[in-house]
DNA sequence: GATGAATGAGCGTTCATTCAT
DNA sequence: CATGAATGAACGCTCATTCAT
């Protein structure tokens, strides 16, 4: 009997992996990883068999956590608007406790290495998200539109204001509010008159 | 800025780095760009002092081509939601016009050695495009947010409707549809109700 | 030389290295050995202490091998000519059952990692054949040649003789002829006429 | 205009690949080889797209000055046995000039990555020699003989006898004159009666 | 200035060997 | 003893940058 592949190295690496690639971006050595996570360089292709693997399964967890943070404790018998406010607070709180996490997600997300079928795995974990979104557009312009593609606009206005609120700390608060009624507005808000 | 002896060979190497980049990514080799470019390797150094000054200067020239084709033919006394549909419009058809500068300027947007100066040069270029908002959110609920804040939401949306536009271009026609109206709920739209 | 606890995962081991080395060179990872082997990689180091010293033995042990097999069934009351005719059949023959093992064989003959004790060995081995070319050519023109001269000498014709053979079967019978006259006339033959 | 691919230094990489594989076999690091021709690792690649590449035309350029040294200054007019006594003598001085190159070509011989083709190239550098051994061989045993087939044998015997007058330079001399007999014997020699 | 050969640090990956289980 | 995870030196090759021509 072995010394058994330790679920503990591989998180190590994993989490490694996020804190190198959001300060060194995606060209991090793998050998920096390593090092970073306490093991030999040798040791990383133990758990991983390339780098592009590292990379892809790296972006799925990190998404996987996103998506399950942004629908813990979740309201369910709440109000649609405070069910979408839940999922905004928890995704900006997200972004703010894990800054190197936000940072790699944001860095893979457009790698030229992620698999469709990671992408895939990826739009999966965020479900719970979708869920929400779905029962908050019910009576809204959005109706009928794809789900998944309103979870892409939302994302995006989502992303675009984190970023703002890191780049100007002081004014987190008022952009953070300001965000989320542009997401209610998109979701649910009645059709704006021409002016 | 020193006037280097072509200004055909240093747009011919900023160009050919749009359409390198595009298909093969940041990491793409300086020699590749240069030989697609029809010059040396060597050239490329006359004309930019290391890749990272490529790249940044590359990054700005394409933000500035876009932020001069969404305005290129604004109705200057049309309605303001004419107007951003303008943009809109715009924004839309040069990303179909110029894949591979839209891809380029995509990967360059999240480059870890674009500068901060770039950043902010890149943002001026937009300032047509941020007049137009400024006009439309005179009476909304944007009002009293900064202009570049709005800006850049506007902007996530847009990119991200795009990409899926592209990602799935039978769609494209509705899915336009759909993003303008976003865009206008958010510039423009009255509070949503809490369902 | 420990008795390790089995001498068939040993057996198992060389007769993997044979296989493996045949169709990927010396240049073969351990690990493939142990896989092909059945055992784990680690076991192989029980059986060997290094890569260099599992080399070394599969040498030794191929060129008994071959050693043995050429002189099986030697007609020991025969004619020097037949006798030597049994030789050259049998080493054809051995390479046309065994040809991974040839093909080992081969590779580790020309090993920078083959100690010259090892060589020596494996010239030992071939004791058998020696000693059939020693009666052989007692009244040739290399009577007065050292033995292991002669029989570096016929064996360079046999292997060479061997490839060709392999390499193009449907002439295989016709070159055996030939290949055996001339060792014949190395042996045995009167001196050639200058023409 | 730049400075130009300069033959030397690729003369000089492919004479240090030859000294350094000699001594150290084919797995010789490509940083090694560079130093010992003392160009930099990555010029090696300037001259040779990969380490395949280098082996592959190190091995054509070595048989070919063989195949050259084995015919210079043949007595044309000469007759049969002379001019294959003044092949076997070139043959052997040629491999006592130089040590290390027949060492590399031995180790190239049998190296997995050496292609057919190359193997073709290196067959026909052999020709003068096998123009000899043609005029040789017409009217004895070997007359009806593939020409190639011949050529094998003969070389095999070459290198066989001077692998071993190497092994004892002592012996050298003696040796040289066993071996030439038994080539020519091979080539010419009556059939030898069977005792 | 233009060219492309020269450079050498750096990369992802492999693998013989060791060692905890 | 058997196992396979752990190790880290080493490898072939790339590429931004420099420099001789």
């Amino acid at each position: 009997m072995p010394r058994p592949r330790s679920e503990d190295r591989r998180n190590a690496i994993m989490s490694a992996a996020a804190r190198v690639i959001a300060s060194q971006g995606l060209g991090a050595a793998t050998a920096v990883i390593a090092k970073e996570a306490g093991v030999s360089n040798g040791s990383l292709f133990v758990y991983f068999d390339t780098k592009t693997a590292l990379l892809n399964e790296l972006y799925v967890a990190l998404k996987a956590e996103l998506g399950a943070a942004v629908v813990a404790g979740l309201p369910v018998a709440g109000e649609a608007r405070e069910q979408v406010r839940h999922l905004w607070t928890q995704w900006s709180q997200w972004a703010a406790a894990y800054p190197y996490r936000r940072r790699a997600l944001a860095q893979l997300q457009v790698a030229d290495d992620i698999t469709a079928e990671s992408r895939q795995r990826a739009h999966s974990a965020m479900t719970g998200a979708a869920d929400v979104l779905e029962g908050s557009r019910a009576e809204g312009p959005m109706r009928d539109v794809p789900l998944g593609f309103v979870l892409v606009l939302i994302s995006a206005i989502a992303e675009a204001a984190i970023d703002e609120m890191i780049r100007e700390p002081a004014q987190a608060e008022a952009r953070s509010s300001v965000a989320f009624d542009a997401i209610w507005r998109v979701l649910a808000g009645p059709a704006a008159p021409a002016l």
